[in-house]
This record gives C-alpha cells, sequence and structure tokens, in this order.
DNA sequence: ATGGAAAAAAATGAATGCAAAATATGCTCA
DNA sequence: TGAGCATATTTTGCATTCATTTTTTTCCAT
C-alpha cells in the first residue's frame, strides 16, 4: 500500500524550493515530489509490461531466436513472456521503427533478412559513428580511460597472439565500447547500440582466422588507433577509426559474399 | 472484390521459376504471387491506421503543435485523428523510441524538452553522420549530382549576398540533404531524418543575422565543403564537413544559452 | 490421385471494456 | 478561510472482443 502527500498549489510552490526530485502527485509539477510505501522501499519504477516485453522480445530476436527472415509468432511469444497481444503488439512496432524486424501489412512481423548491402550499410554507418565517437573522445577523454583501453589492447594483443579468436573479438568488442562510451555522447551512444544489435543477428567473424593477414592488419590499424587516442589526435583518430571499420566491413562483407539478396548462414564466431 | 489463384506447392515450384515478384496467398513463398483485383488497379497496400496515425502524430510533434514539455493528450489525439487509442498508443510507443517523446509511467506521454547538452549532442551526431555522407559520397558521386550542389550553393551564396535568412536557411537544408542523400546509404539517411526531426522542434537560427561575422564564416566553410567535394577528396570533406557542423552547433547552442534545462523559446526562423 | 474451389480455422488489426492509478473536487473542522 | 482528508472523475495500462484477412483443410469433379 501507497501514502500520498496532498498540497495546495501554494503549499506546493513552497515546497518546491525546498524538496528535490522525489515522487507526488501533484499535476502542475510534471515530476512527483514525495511518496512513503508502508514497507520503507522507495518505490520502485518497476518497468510496465509494454517496456518489460519490448527489451525481452528485442534481445529473443537478436540472439537469433528466430530465423533470419522468419515469421514472428506474435501468440507464441504473448504465452512465452506471459502477457497479452497488447503490450506484445507495441513492442513489435517499436522494433520494426529500430530496423530490426519488418511489418508484413495482415501478414504480422518478420525478421528482417540482412543483405549484402544492408551489412554494408550498416558497417559504414558504425564506422562513421565509431569515428565521430574518437574524435569526440579526443576532446574529453582521461588518463584513466585510456590507460583502461590501452589494458583491454595489450589484452587483446594477447589472445592474437594465441590466435584466441573468441576472446580477441569480445575485448575488440569492448574496445570500441569504450571508445563510443569515451565520446560521453548518449544519442551516439544509443543509435550505436541499435546499429550494433541489427548487425549482431549476423556472426560475421567466421573464417576470419583463414585470412591471417587481415588479422595482422586489424591489429596494426589498432596500434594506429591507440596512438592517435593517446595524442588525443581528433582529426586523425576518427580517419583511423573509419579506415578501420572500413577493412572490416570489407573482409566481413565479403566473407559471406555468397548469398545475393540473404546471407549463406555458415557463419561460426563472434 | 480480389481473386486469388491457389496452387499446390507442386505447382508453386514451377511457378516460382516463371513468375517473378508480384502477388499471392502461398505460405511457403514469403512473397506473394500473382492478385488480380476486379477494377483492375494493382492492389494498393494503403498504409495501416497505424502507419498512418504514427506520420500524422510525428508531423504533428515535429511541426511544434504542442509545447515543449507539454503533455501528448491521448483521448484529444484519438478524436482528432478518428482513431481508437489502441493505433495511438502504438505510435506513442514508436515516437518514443524515436526519441521524440517520452513516456511517464502510468500519466502517459509528454513532448520531449531538449536541454542544451541534448541539443550539443543531436548536433554533434548530425556532425558525425554528415562528415560520414560526405566521405562517402565522394566515392560514388556523379558529376551531375555535384553540378546540382554547386548549383545550390551559388543560389545560396545568392542569399547570402541579399541577406534573405530565411531562402539561404532553406537552401542550406538541401544542400546538406543532397550530400546525406549522395551517400547512398538508407540506414544513413533515416538515421539523419530522425534526428533532423528531433531538432526540427527547436528553431535555432533567431539573430544568426546579428553574427554577420558567423554567416560569413559559414560561407568559407561552404566554399571548403564544396571544393574538397569537386576534388572528391573524403577524408577532407569529411574533416570540413565536421568542423562546419561544430561551429553550427556552437552558434546555435550559444543563441539559446539562456535557459539550463529547456529553452527559452523566443526563436524566430529555421 | 490431382487441380481447383468452397469451407473451416487461425492470424491479424483495431475497438471496446475494465481495473488500477492518477488527478480533480468537495467537505470538514480548526 | 484553508489545511487536510475523503470522495468523485478522468486517465492510463492492459486484456478482451470483434470484424477482416490470410492460411489451412476439406471436398468435389475430373
Amino acid at each position: 500500500m501507497v501514502f500520498y502527500m496532498q498540497f495546495r498549489p501554494s503549499t506546493l510552490m513552497i515546497l518546491q524550493t525546498i524538496v528535490t526530485p522525489m515522487k507526488s502527485t501533484i499535476p502542475e509539477l510534471g515530476i512527483p515530489i514525495a511518496e512513503i510505501t508502508d514497507d520503507g522501499t522507495p518505490d520502485r519504477p518497476e518497468l510496465s509490461l509494454h517496456g518489460e516485453t519490448l527489451s525481452r522480445l528485442r534481445d529473443y530476436v537478436v540472439e537469433g531466436n528466430i530465423p533470419d527472415g522468419g515469421r514472428v509468432p506474435e501468440r507464441q511469444l504473448c504465452e512465452l513472456f506471459g502477457v497479452s497481444r497488447t503490450p506484445l503488439r507495441e513492442a513489435l512496432k517499436v522494433l520494426a521503427a529500430e530496423g530490426l524486424i519488418e511489418l508484413l501489412p495482415n501478414r504480422g512481423a518478420r525478421v528482417r533478412e540482412l543483405g549484402k548491402r544492408d551489412l554494408e550499410e550498416l558497417f559504414d554507418v558504425m564506422g562513421g559513428l565509431e569515428s565521430l565517437a574518437g574524435r569526440l573522445a579526443c576532446e574529453t577523454i582521461t588518463d584513466e580511460e585510456i590507460a583502461e583501453i590501452e589494458r583491454l589492447h595489450y589484452e587483446m594483443y594477447g589472445y592474437y597472439l594465441h590466435r584466441d579468436m573468441h576472446n580477441y573479438f569480445q575485448v575488440n568488442q569492448r574496445i570500441h565500447e569504450r571508445i563510443v562510451a569515451a565520446s560521453r555522447n548518449e544519442t551516439l551512444r544509443s543509435i550505436y547500440a541499435n546499429l550494433a544489435g541489427r548487425i549482431r543477428r549476423v556472426r560475421y567473424s567466421a573464417n576470419f582466422a583463414r585470412k591471417r593477414q587481415r588479422w595482422a592488419e586489424a591489429m596494426r590499424e589498432h596500434e594506429a588507433i591507440l596512438d592517435a587516442l593517446r595524442r588525443r589526435a581528433g582529426s586523425e583518430l576518427s580517419d583511423t577509426l573509419f579506415r578501420h571499420l572500413r577493412n572490416k566491413r570489407t573482409a566481413a562483407v565479403e566473407h559471406l559474399g555468397s548469398a545475393p539478396g540473404g546471407l549463406a548462414g555458415e557463419a561460426v564466431d563472434d
């Protein structure tokens, strides 16, 4: 049970100057002021069914539980998540807006299939965003953050030497995330995350190992990235990052070049 | 009324090799095969109520029909658009995902208010995207497209000389759009459009005119952009574009620097 | 059997219904 | 009069219902 405090507008005016962001029910104040629950715990926002369903469904799709281009079974998912169709359908519309699935008129939704061209576009945009992130990061990044990225870099180098693809990619991804985070731009970060999600469905590192040359090249590029970052050379870093991603794109897209529209699903690792 | 053709899977196999993308109801084939409507017109997809409502509502918000930070009146909008709450609510969720509005738990939605920091972030990301667009454009842009941008450039220059702010901005925007379009990257374009929409709510060009210096500077930057584009110098163009947007950001954000969280609504032009 | 059509079943899209939460209004008592 | 409380009213979130549309099944005539 929940107890509320009530005030008149006049009282409110005064309270607003005293009380900071808490909770209440006063309408004029868009933001709540004060609320106490009987058990003493500060009331948890408790994600709405819609929000909950949305992230669960997003994960479900991103993690590849539905085959590429496969239909999204509305009814089944309702049961799986234990919600009615309303919140689920809302989530579907959002996911469609995010570009993860596509809506077929009168025929539900299906997981969006990424063709070669789609991947190229996605890689390019991600490259652009990372490139931007690097440039921005140079403006405000702290020595500690650089040190952390350096640490990851050497960790990754270790995996490279040991030909440990799996961990290499793991750390590699973490480095890129760090750079994006260092840009201190939430907007950028959320767009980046969205694109990363779309791509994550496609495992693109398979038989990367065979192209030893490309791998060595990637390592060298990472050296250059780290170097530019250390010197906080914004434009240079931006350029290096973009080229790095461009090469990554070429390697990735080339690898699954077989299928014209869709993708041959022979990939293995992440 | 609509007539369908029906086939067995066996027949379908054969048809698939003959008939190209048309319409039908065969399930195995995700894509329709053949459909004829009685009036002869090829069946129009006819945007769903959801899609229709979504774009109408998006426009409604972007065009500023609801004050900054104002609540989105669900009930009223249902009447305005003549739809039930279901499609409208779906649209709300999508718009929230797009970052145009925000959802308050148990309290509906309100138009997202852009603070100084939000604007900075948006400008930076748009700058990054344009910068990327420029770089990509250099790879495939045709002489005709460059010529068109040149034309716009000189048209804009004319408005600059005549101190015609309104048209200047109009054409200016068109130039940037052209560059984005020339990147031939739909993903990029749609993200760019989304960000542009968020910003469009804020008229940021007011009293730009007073800063004659900045205006002249902007013109010079545009010269440099055009120059790099002509030479198809990707990296250079990328850099120039970013710096241009960065300056634009500074000018724009500075101008409405008064309000700390929200924005003083003294802007005038677009 | 097999092509084709009608009939049945399932799904989708959207409106309505309903309980919980928020907001507004009225009332009481110093 | 107005602070504080209790009661209406509205709004919100979600489930349910309903009319279509799509998909599957059944059936009939070759």
